[in-house]
DNA sequence: GCAAAAGTGTTTGCCATACACCCATGT
DNA sequence: ACATGGGTGTATGGCAAACACTTTTGC
């Protein structure tokens, strides 16, 4: 036991880097900082890990308490630990990200933070690592969406495949082919067509189509060519 | 200031899967556990992370406290922080891993530790949630290896093109075609040959070949199909 | 009629895979 | 002579990308 001994412990945080899609860009909800130093400077969402919770706990606790919402799709990211990471105090901080669709959280909870929603590609400027866990977290959305459908869980539970293919075009900042996209997506054999045209964004009228029940978003085959 | 008060502390640690290659296999440097309970268990080599290094810092301490070795491939796959993943007391763990040249290792001080190297394909039981942890950091290697020369770092600074396919082989458990792999590797124009062969594993023996000085071995193109 | 998205079909070129084939040499 | 790995070349199938084309409907 004597190896538990007289070692350090340290202040252990979470940070949520909270993903969400609307008007076809992908976004990010970012807090100001309530408090100096550099105080209303903009923040990921975050809180420190209790003593009877772990990490994932956390981060589903920070998640519940700034947008209402649970059982969210949440991963982990990474461990930031630099000595002046913050410069208050050495605090290490456990990244995760989490993919949410912006219209069913609590619109009211997040003003109450003065939270906004900012599109990633025009991100105000972060405090400490922050853009650094942004850039992480960008980064393994676009690698799991490559054989994963994980980006439906931004959009509604039915949606149009013009509305996916935007998606995968702010996720991944290129365009697709509507054809070849379609074609794609269908021999995944993981999405149903729903008996309901959606006639707002097109004349023609698109189908709505929605994720099979009972299926993994995860795709044996490559959605996207890397 | 208020946030920081009354927080909870944590003992943090390190855990470093290590893998080495010898004999066509790859295999994790394993340690016995020094104290009880479960003492004589196999376990990775872990550290507390002291209170003025970084995670980072502290696994490359570990790394050489235990191997000798510095300047080590190393990276982190992931923070294991669930309330009794040790039943002795609460502590946080960021795993890292590393990729070494087992021959370049301190022989003498591994063996002071009573460390023994296991091929990854039969490993003893793991104390705590190790096994877990090797899990992840072997996918990680797989996915890396997809689109990097990392395994180089396994081997010599020279090596044929058989040895180099033998650890891919080691690495994805399956087989690659020596005519087609080969083919591959040096589209990817990140080789030199060597004028020097190597006749002791061939008959008509085969060029030493290395990584070009000053090229990265994070390539574009996929190695391995997935 | 025109524009714009929906949806389907066709063509092309690249690339992974399979495999044939000759070379060099130790036994 | 033969077995074995070294090394190169070739044929083939599958698939991504480009793009042509028809349908539908609001304006």
């Amino acid at each position: 036991m004597s190896f538990y001994l007289n070692q350090t412990k340290f202040l252990v945080s979470v940070d949520c880097v909270i993903f969400g899609y609307e008007e076809e860009q992908l976004k990010l909800l970012l807090y100001p900082r309530a408090f100096e130093p550099v105080k209303g400077s903009w923040s990921l969402m975050g809180g420190f890990v209790k003593e009877l919770e772990s990490a994932d706990e956390a981060a589903n606790r920070v998640l519940m308490e700034t947008t209402g919402l649970s059982n969210i799709f949440l991963e982990q990211v990474s461990t930031f630990s630099e000595l002046s990471r913050d410069p208050f105090e050495r605090v290490i901080s456990v990244v995760y990200f989490a993919l949410i669709r912006i219209n069913q959280s609590d619109e009211e909870l997040v003003k109450s933070h003065g939270a906004k929603w900012w599109p990633v590609n025009n991100l105000p400027k972060l405090i400490f690592d922050h853009r650094e866990m942004v850039e992480k977290s960008m980064n393994i959305l676009q690698q799991k969406a490559v054989s994963s459908l994980i980006g439906i869980e931004l959009l509604q539970e039915k949606f149009t495949f013009m509305q996916l293919r935007k998606l995968y075009e702010a996720i991944y900042q290129r365009e697709f082919d509507p054809g070849n996209f379609r074609k794609k997506i269908l021999s995944l054999g993981v999405l149903e067509r729903l008996n309901q045209k959606n006639s707002t964004e097109s004349k023609k009228g698109a189908y709505y189509y929605r994720l099979k029940p009972n299926v993994r978003i995860e795709v044996l085959d490559r959605i996207v060519k890397i």
